[in-house]
DNA sequence: TCTCTATCCATAGATAGACTATATATAGCC
DNA sequence: GGCTATATATAGTCTATCTATGGATAGAGA
């Protein structure tokens, strides 16, 4: 069972440093806030997930703090830096080209 | 320099399906298509062509013949079969799926 | 008390799909 | 004769995703 990928390969870190402009969350509530944006389209795999984190982190676009949640739980939470917010900015312009592109060959010209 | 891919990963078998409603044509005029269409913004490398014309003739979504161009050169022209046009639908349906989902994702809702 | 679900983190290994690089061959132009 | 464009194809690499697994704790419900 080689299910189909759960989103578009290529987008979660843009999604990630997107949700990260809502709010500072840990990589849990990351994956949530994913799910529930997206009407549960998108589902953000923890295999996924905290590779994809420890990149950014690498990169210097976030930077995470262990604190404790309001349950009493220790999680990590992540912020964007300032060099996460120009990225961002990148990667959704060249998001939009890219779908723009994409739209243009999908597009049926004998139709209007 | 590990550049950036020059498409979506996950969007090539669509475009190539998508191309040959418009037409039977050669791996190479497929990509030559596909460029042109999304105003260079999309390019189709030649090791990532082949490979996919290879899964889509395997799984009986196009079917290819050798024939000879106008330029008299040899060429393996594809044609859509039935279960590649529905094929094709399948994915542009997921694909505007997740596209829509995507964007609700990036959507600000500070904003409107 | 016990068990189950939800919350939280993380890594190892498999897989898929794209990439680079290379090989072959020919038509047409300068 | 050499360069570019046309045309196909494979080998090997790389990256990002996936599956599977491991750990730990809070809170609810039986």
């Amino acid at each position: 069972m080689t299910g189909k990928p759960d989103l578009l390969p290529g987008t979660l870190d843009m999604l990630i440093l997107k949700t990260l402009t809502r709010a500072a969350m840990h990589g849990y509530g990351i994956a949530l806030s994913i799910k529930r944006f997206s009407d549960d389209v998108l589902t953000v795999e923890e295999g996924s997930l905290y590779p994809a984190l420890q990149r950014l982190l690498v990169q210097g676009w976030v930077k995470g703090e262990w604190k404790t949640t309001e349950t009493g739980r220790r999680a990590r939470y992540y912020t964007l830096t300032a060099a996460g917010r120009k990225q961002l900015n990148v990667e959704l312009s060249q998001f939009e080209q890219i779908i723009t592109a994409i739209g243009r060959v999908l597009r049926d010209p004998t139709e209007a």
